[in-house]
DNA sequence: CATGAATGAGTGTTCATTCAT
DNA sequence: CATGAATGAACACTCATTCAT
């Protein structure tokens, strides 16, 4: 511990962007594991190989890092999806891609999604951050039914689609988090249960039926 | 140094039932508010109107506190739940007064509801208690649909009803996490709505329709 | 532990002193156990089957009740020994019986010695009260050993006296811990082999034999 | 509120060695005046010049603080003891030589006298790794007990060779106490004085004189 | 007489953050 | 560029002690 010996030292000076990398990598992992507030700046910068100084020097203060954490996973998330959902595909070929990547996206970044998700739901600070994301996430969901429909000739209220979408994104990230608790689960499977139900559901709606509360 | 006027005391040696009920109101506000580390023994002390002291004498220690308050509010939902939806009505009965019993109950305890789900989902020593809770719910949920099957001859698997409830509770969490930042919302509304959602995709369910991935 | 049943108060309105004595009882064992600091006056109470109120009402405040328990073994103590070693024996005897009253004394109330010994040398606000109680047995010693050399004819200068008295009450107070730590052990037989060394050298002593630091 | 003067920042940024021995130097100082309980870290850190994270950070909680005083103090007697007895030497000239270093030692190091003993032996948690020490203390003399009674052709029982040991040990602890509490009096003396009443006593048992209890 | 209810004051401990080297 | 050294500020928790009933 005490008796360093200076000789090759093991990686030195990386560029900016490499250590940067590093640094986020074990952020992730260490936000991940203890949660934003039990997670200690100390803990990072050790699981990064390197000094707090430097944390601070390249990405700021605790809740800054989180949030560069938040970007980067979300980035890569989002970036994921929109990969693999090209707009020009049938309304539930598109669906099912999205789902697809969304779901394999999770089950290969457990951390990631548990940053974003379990930790920023908690944490004032970020809530908006992720309520930006997730807002995001909905139009894209919204926006598919929403073309959906017109293609059968029908229209449903903007209130309504959105917190149609909503609950479908809502359940989508039900399901990602039981993902996420279940190492031994599979993607794959599980977008085909999502996809059952979202699919089942708004084919519903795209065919107008509808649901009124008895009127007693 | 402050000084105190010792004219009427506001409410002194209180009963201890009394007591824990204001400290629990307290409680689940600041809980609510700061989220759980960021909120302070002091701050809950002073809100409820008592010293740190008698805080730790009836409730313990931070985590038990919030325990408490995690069993107080589940139990005031699940009741208000189950004594809406009697088990001999109809499923479609059933699912409807569940789902407007609940969302009566966030509309009416948006801080409960804070403390229930945004902050136990976040911090890892309370993970599992509120999967218990939640847990509960997916199996009433379940039941639901099952029953529903059963009386239309049909029957489903049973890990992809426990995903399918799992999903709709999913959805259902995430429309009362927009009831509840939406202050000006209807929770009658939002019920409706979720039920539109559920309801349709459940009754698809029901009637044996079915997706599967395309076959490349 | 809530619903009391107020009939049959198992002993309640005794007489003060019987009281008394329970809590010093209480406070002997606690103080003993846990030592002078980590005992609460919470587990003295209960221990007494009394509450808080009363032990101050009756015994003052921590200190007090701490200096309390200290006098009243004290003077048990200082009793057993003077009512075993009469002055009218000859000296070899009186140290004899001295040494085994006090060594049974320490034996049967191994909490008690505790509580003198090892609390109250720690604890300055104690020390003071200690050195007294210490000074008393110093004086009775080096009065036996005074009284035996003049028997022999012989004499020695007052500091040597008590240095010398003081080391043997050092040596048995030794023994004693030994002793009060070894539940299995025999304070008789404890006894003899104190009464070994000490008389043996302070035979010497008694006959002129002296050691002097050999000259370089 | 205090005006710092920021000019002579007096001792700043010093190796961790150094910081460390200012710490314990500070922290014997501060548990010996106020005992283990009533020492604050915060007085510690303050007469170490420090603030107290780095106290915890270089030496860890309060116990663990004191666990490295009794071990610094106690090395530091043990070393001062067994460097000025040779055991080449004869026994006698052993045990005035050891008498003589201990009694210097006390007479320079009270501080540390009073935590290693004073204290330690009233604080449970300690009790043990103080026993240790004291327990080869004891050995030691026994040893040259045992040694001078071979070397005389004479032999005793173990338990009563270590139990005359014992109570050596615990007179001459006595008399360090005394001396720690006289800062005027001379450890020569005071050393000498306890050889005399040790090897007057131990001579005895070395020639086979022995006490019995007497049969009435 | 006896007690449950109540608190002020203090302590150990942690951690994000910043200099001086 | 990189780091060990250093700290201010806060927080959970405890306990001796005292009223009001």
């Amino acid at each position: 511990m005490l008796a360093r010996v200076s000789s090759t030292p093991t990686f030195k000076r990386l560029p900016r962007a490499v250590r940067e990398q590093q640094m986020l990598d074990a952020a992730v992992k260490v936000f991940s594991r203890r949660g934003f507030h039990a997670a200690s700046m100390d803990e990072i910068a050790e699981d990064a190989g390197i000094s707090k100084p430097m944390v601070y020097a390249y990405l700021g203060t605790k809740e800054e890092l989180f949030v560069a954490c938040l970007h980067r996973e979300g980035t890569r998330m989002m970036e994921a999806i929109a990969g693999a959902a090209a707009s020009d595909l049938p309304a539930d070929e598109r669906l099912w891609r999205g789902l697809r990547a969304f779901f394999r996206f999770v089950g290969a970044h457990r951390d990631g999604w548990a940053v974003l998700y379990r930790q920023a739901r908690g944490e004032q600070p970020f809530a908006g951050e992720l309520a930006t994301m997730r807002g995001r996430l909905v139009e894209v969901v919204a926006g598919m039914l929403d073309h959906a429909l017109r293609a059968e000739g029908r229209e449903v209220g903007p209130t309504d689609l959105e917190v149609v979408a909503y609950a479908l994104v809502g359940a989508t990230e039900s399901l990602a988090d039981w993902l996420a608790d279940h190492t031994e689960a599979d993607p794959e499977k599980t977008a085909t249960r999502m996809m059952n139900v979202a699919w089942l559901g708004a084919a519903q709606l795209l065919h107008g039926t509808t649901w009124h509360p008895p009127t007693p």
